[in-house]
DNA sequence: GGCAGGTACTGTGTAACACAACATACCGGA
DNA sequence: TCCGGTATGTTGTGTTACACAGTACCTGCC
């Protein structure tokens, strides 16, 4: 296990809150917009990745989309949070708050 | 998908970092002791997820242990960051505050 | 018609952790 | 001496989520 996996693996487990983060932002968005937020920010993800986590987000109820035409190509999926989305990510936001508290206690832990 | 998994899941990535950092902060420490001070962080973790890992850690040089005889029972593995353990703990202690930056920055993108 | 680019989807593999059961060592009391 | 309980360490199986690479389809343009 090399720097770059353990990377990867810590990222894992704030994708859900990224995207649900972005999408909360963007009022609406659609997955490429999406990806280029998360570049912006340093969380690379591939489309193959955030399709199924897309999928997965609105069959739980926490996203809606809507069809949209696009002047450049085939029809866009634009995401939304649902009612339920938004306390969810509530609830995540205040998880990660406290997890990054825990890591940074354990850090200083005597 | 509940809040409960999603939890559990953020908190699998930094499983390691905490693990070292414990380690580190303690100079030497056992299983169990590991245990309790993820504990107090509130870092839930059960023996059968934390000694595969410690052999992981070990199997790559990042940590190495000592046999100690214990008073109360059987001797103990005593775990210590190896010169390269400690260097992996820098990278990672990086590498975890550049995340919780990302986070925080998908979060407020607009 | 065919090509290029943009958008969405899928199937397979891998890695890590959860969980529960098991193994071993030590100690104290019957 | 034996037995039970506790502390410590180990192992095997299952689940979950993401990475990766490939596919499908639509649109506009040459």
């Amino acid at each position: 296990m090399d720097i770059e996996n353990s990377k990867a693996q810590m990222r894992k487990g704030v994708l859900e809150l990224c995207i649900l983060s972005i999408i909360a932002n963007d009022e609406e968005c659609y997955a490429s917009e999406i990806l280029k937020h998360m570049k912006k920010a340093k969380l690379i993800v591939v489309e193959g990745t955030l399709y199924p986590l897309l999928t997965r987000l609105k069959n739980e109820g926490l996203l809606s989309y809507q069809w949209v035409e696009s002047k450049s190509g085939p029809p866009r999926k634009y995401y939304k949070l649902t009612r339920n989305g938004e306390g969810f990510l509530e609830d995540l936001t205040k998880a990660w708050s406290e997890l990054v508290n825990a890591v940074n206690t354990s850090r200083k832990l005597k």
